[in-house]
DNA sequence: ATGAAAGCGCTAACAC
DNA sequence: GTGTTAGCGCTTTCAT
């Protein structure tokens, strides 16, 4: 039980406004009181509660986000970012967890309310369902960035254009030489899922490939999904991006027509996708090029160092909390702004040219 | 802005006291008026204000993690579990960064009692220095559960059992048939550290071998140290563990005599060092075994999959979370607990004989 | 069955 | 310079 200004106060023989005074560093009080209190201050270890003041003060210095339903590496540094860029600038973050779905969404934003953050970010899964409920909270005047953009509202949002990101690894591969490339991604509707596969056939298309249907591989936690499906939304984050990978990529390189490159939705995915093609005898970068999405540690250090994209974390965080607290301390003018942050391709050993068929 | 209860009740034309009663479910309420209140309840979507709640009962239904300075793949399991169990017994986990310095683990928990969090959880570093804060903050009355014993330190504890852990590592390399058997761990102070070097040194010495000090390697920022050494304390953990075991491995796979076996810090140092062997044209696990722990999914899908210790993560934070609530409840007789959990070993395949000797 | 009022710890406006 | 006071939103006790 800390030590509170009013006992400081009384035992100090003071009104708690000299008190106060004092603390908040106003020059209005006599010096040898000032030098009382400051050593009672330090002796008690007098912290001020941090709740009471943000009754008061109807600002908690706390920013909440909508995060995701459990940490994952791949989002992990961006939070980490987000942490250390918060309170760079005094304030603290509160990690709500949602797993994306609407209603969850809504709890967490709900929960998030009464400990009066002071705003949002909304990192979440990105799915469109949830936007009626950031649009509630924009409409009740409250702060919110997002981290993709989510179409149809008109929010701050910075963000790492994976759109953009995919054009330029499906790019690098049909440079290298390839025509008959997969995509591996999974089977939500997600602003993640829909901006990768719309980057690969852009590109695809631009170049005169046609894309493959049957080579845009859609795992499911039940297996390979056929167009439109989205089952099971809800469990997707409880099962191992890692045996997606291996899996899509098992069943992709046992049929009888095989690409000769794979764009996979994340490094996991990749490094699953390695694996795969380790296990079914087939060499890489040399018989299969393999590309990942995320540049994460174990991509640099797995057996063939995977070709990838590295996100700019940092400085989406420090870009996204910045853009939020001006926000909050009214030193924008209004209008959304939308920042897009580029993704940087990574080149290490898992690509080559096809292998020139016999 | 969401509606108060002052709002409401004003609204509806009745008395705080009366919207309360409904609130709370007490049955001293008029049905009707109930109904009218609930319907303005629900139209409002009205939520309760959590801070304000807090401040007045003196309890915020929060538990405060003193955490990692930064979220990395080895500690997530434990906070998502953490989170989960705290959530099922309707608390919100407050996570808190500390980089584990005696410093930072004060500055966290300050932080975290101004936001007058119910209890604790020491998660950290482990790092002997925060003694003294756990200490004073047990002497004040604060509930505290750590999640690794701390020396001379009376407190709940739940913690995985490292020491035994390493034992069983190393007894089963040991059953294997090797006896040149190197430990590749990390040069911080902290009780993780210190039990990985303990369950190895004891197993080998009762299996009648002595282990070399220069197969004892300990990696730092700046190299590897030599005994006594502890650097750099603060910011071992930025740099990748990755890169600490691909490095330690190297220098030690470039020495003249080398071992047969390496123990790991963890998985992370384990696939850093089967990059090694990799690039040093070393196979695994033919002439030189690699044992990790923590049996995170990279482990599984390496290119050589891991041998190692499968951690409890899921009971360890249930456990923790049901220990420190209980106390917090009242429900518990006092008297510390401790209750210790068991890894388990996941035999796969960077382990074999050793190769016999020319 | 309902209303009035006090108080959690802090801040800020106002009086002396 | 210092003391007093009201009030943030909620819970609880005491009157009615």
């Amino acid at each position: 039980m800390p030590a509170t200004q009013h006992e400081i106060a009384k035992h100090l023989g003071i009104s708690r406004g000299t008190l106060y005074r004092v603390l908040s560093n106003s020059p209005l009080v006599n010096a040898a009181t000032r030098e009382r209190v400051l050593n009672e201050v330090k002796r008690l270890n007098y912290a001020p509660n941090a709740i009471a003041r943000g009754l008061k003060m109807r600002c908690t210095h706390t920013v909440g986000v909508v995060g995701p339903a459990a940490l994952k590496l791949s989002n992990i540094d961006k939070l980490n970012a987000l942490h250390f860029a918060a309170r760079e600038r005094g304030y603290t973050m509160v990690l709500g967890y949602s797993d994306g779905s609407a209603d969850e969404d809504a709890r967490c934003i709900r929960e998030l309310q009464s400990r009066m953050v002071d705003g949002f970010i909304a990192f979440g899964r990105g799915l469109p369902l949830s936007t009626p409920h950031y649009q509630a909270l924009i409409d009740s005047g409250k702060h919110l960035v997002t981290l993709y953009p989510l179409p149809g509202l008109e929010v701050d949002c910075v963000f790492v254009h994976t759109r953009e990101a995919y054009r330029n690894l499906t790019t690098h591969l049909i440079k290298l030489g390839h025509r008959d490339i997969a995509l591996l991604i999974d089977a939500s509707a997600s602003q993640y899922t829909l901006n990768r596969e719309e980057g690969f056939r852009e590109t695809m298309t631009e170049a005169g490939l046609k894309p493959r249907e049957d080579w845009i591989v859609r795992v499911t936690p039940d297996g390979i999904s056929t167009p439109g499906d989205e089952r099971r939304e809800k469990s997707l984050w409880k099962i191992s991006s890692y045996q997606y990978g291996f899996w899509g990529t098992s069943l992709l390189l046992a049929r009888r027509e095989r690409p000769t490159a794979i764009v996979c939705y994340s490094d996991e995915f990749a490094i699953g996708a390695l694996r795969a093609a380790d296990v079914a005898g087939i060499e890489v970068p040399r018989e299969l090029s393999i590309v990942g999405y995320d540049d994460q540690e174990p991509a640099r250090f797995a057996h063939v160092p995977l070709t990838t994209m590295r996100q700019p974390d940092k400085e989406l965080g420090e870009k996204a909390i910045d853009l939020l607290l001006d926000r909050i301390e009214g030193k924008l003018p209004s209008g959304p702004v939308t920042i897009p942050l580029a993704a940087k391709l990574v080149v290490r050993e898992s690509c080559g040219p096809p292998l020139s068929r016999a």
